[in-house]
DNA sequence: TCTGGGGTCCTAGGACCC
DNA sequence: TCTGGGGTCCTAGGACCC
């Protein structure tokens, strides 16, 4: 039996302000992305401010109205991203099974401490650390599988310890409300609770059968870690395997003005270009998104033969998905993301061999050309645009296996 | 006076190949 | 000159999380 910790910090960015104020400690504080204009939502809240009906989320207008006197502060996300590190930094020094799942939520496996030390006095131990060492307070959930664990660090806050056995379940899990479960939203829990799947409890003793007809294999596999199986392992690697690198920004008021479109894909592709320099990087796929003033939101994305990763190529290639993408009406965002990336030093490997192979192709086709006139004479290769493209195709292919090329007409 | 920005994962349909 | 089905790749969209 396995025994994971989900360490999950209490209010992440207010506790870090706090921790350059401590002035402020005991008083209702509010994290907004920005405070000024309608961008603005709330990031994270301290305890006090969220006791006056302040949420994540929430419009900063809204919340100053639920709570005149919120102090707001405006996200200072280098200095997260710092704290975070150290963070970190602190779990591994337990050991180094620790999964980063952001910036403020992690996974460790310390089963090797089985026998040695209890996990509910390892668990006061890291938090007591966190909280000397860093003035940054910490829930943590123990238990025999990710899921478990992370339902079991939301079980008490802040500052909590929760043990969550398996023989538990039913008593300790069973009976919160779907909401609650992690990779459940609104859309699902309409859909559920519609076939009378009101707790996690009626999603574990549910027959299968109708949960996989009904609502697809994911279901089934929501409704396994709600009984207790979920065999994923805490992967230190993880954090390294991104999959794509993106900006993207709610522009300050909607628009249909063309320069200030470009003004705006050529920043964001300024900045998508040196997130992928500092990762070193080069992407094979990007994607542009329109955010409408309706909240419509339009993806178009492309996979290319080149890597990129230069300001001017990612903008070129964007602008072209632009074009097609855009229906004219105003656009409240606008976002560049890339995606299928590699390591800059491999890409260039592959760049090369994807060069020769084409040379190598190149050549084979002319060869195939040369023969087939030879055979059949000039007639064979001039048949109309339709004609040759397709026969083009077709000796491309052929040359490439080696295949005979006597009987062009066979086909398989 | 509505609703950010960073992501991941999944599904479904069409093109294309064999 | 009519037709099946499996596999893979690509694109678009959507749900969800912090």
């Amino acid at each position: 039996m396995r025994i994971l910790f989900h360490v999950d910090m209490n209010s992440f960015f207010a506790s870090v302000e706090l921790s350059f104020r401590p002035e402020l400690r005991g008083k209702p504080v509010a994290v907004a992305g920005s405070v000024e204009d309608r961008r603005g939502i709330i990031v994270t809240s301290t305890y006090e401010a969220r006791a006056k009906g302040v949420k994540t989320a929430m419009p900063v207008w809204q919340a100053k109205k639920m709570c005149p006197e919120l102090i707001l502060l405006k996200s200072n996300f280098d200095r997260y991203r710092t704290a975070s590190r150290n963070m970190f930094e602190i779990l591994r020094s337990y050991t180094s099974l620790v999964e980063p799942v952001s910036i403020d939520e992690g996974y460790m496996d310390v089963t090797q401490y089985h026998g040695q030390v209890h996990p509910y006095a390892l668990a006061e131990q890291i938090q007591e650390h966190l909280l000397r060492d860093m003035n940054l307070p910490c829930s943590i959930g123990i238990a025999p599988s990710k899921f478990l664990a992370k339902m079991a660090s939301d079980m008490k806050k802040p500052n909590g310890i929760t043990i969550l056995r398996k023989r538990e379940l039913p008593e300790k899990l069973w009976p919160l409300s779907i909401h609650e479960m992690q990779g459940i939203g609104k859309k699902t829990v309409s859909k559920w609770e519609k076939a009378n799947i009101l707790t996690i409890g009626d999603l574990a003793q549910a027959d299968p059968l109708f949960i996989a007809e009904k609502f697809g294999s994911t279901a089934l596999k929501l409704q396994k870690r709600a009984q207790g199986h979920d065999n994923r392992p805490v992967n230190p690697d993880s954090i390294h395997e991104f999959k794509s690198i993106g900006n993207s920004t709610t522009l300050p008021r909607d628009t249909s003005n063309e320069q200030k479109i470009e003004t705006i894909l050529k920043q964001l592709a300024d900045s998508v270009s040196s997130r992928l320099g500092k990762k070193n990087v080069v992407a094979y796929g990007i994607q542009l998104t329109i955010k409408y003033h309706d909240w419509k939101i339009t993806n178009k994305s492309e996979k290319v033969s080149d890597a990129f990763h230069t300001t001017d190529e990612i903008y070129f290639r964007a602008k072209a998905l632009f074009k097609r993408a855009w229906n004219n009406k105003p656009i409240r965002l606008l976002g560049i993301s890339t995606y299928d990336l590699v390591d800059k030093q491999d890409a260039f490997k592959q760049l090369n061999l994807f060069t020769q192979e084409k040379d190598q192709k190149d050549y084979q086709i002319q060869q195939a050309m040369q023969t087939i006139q030879d055979k059949f004479g000039q007639h064979a290769l001039i048949k109309g645009a339709n004609g040759y493209e397709a026969r083009r195709k077709w000796i491309e292919q052929r040359s490439l296996r080696g295949t005979s090329l006597e009987k062009p007409d066979q086909q398989e």
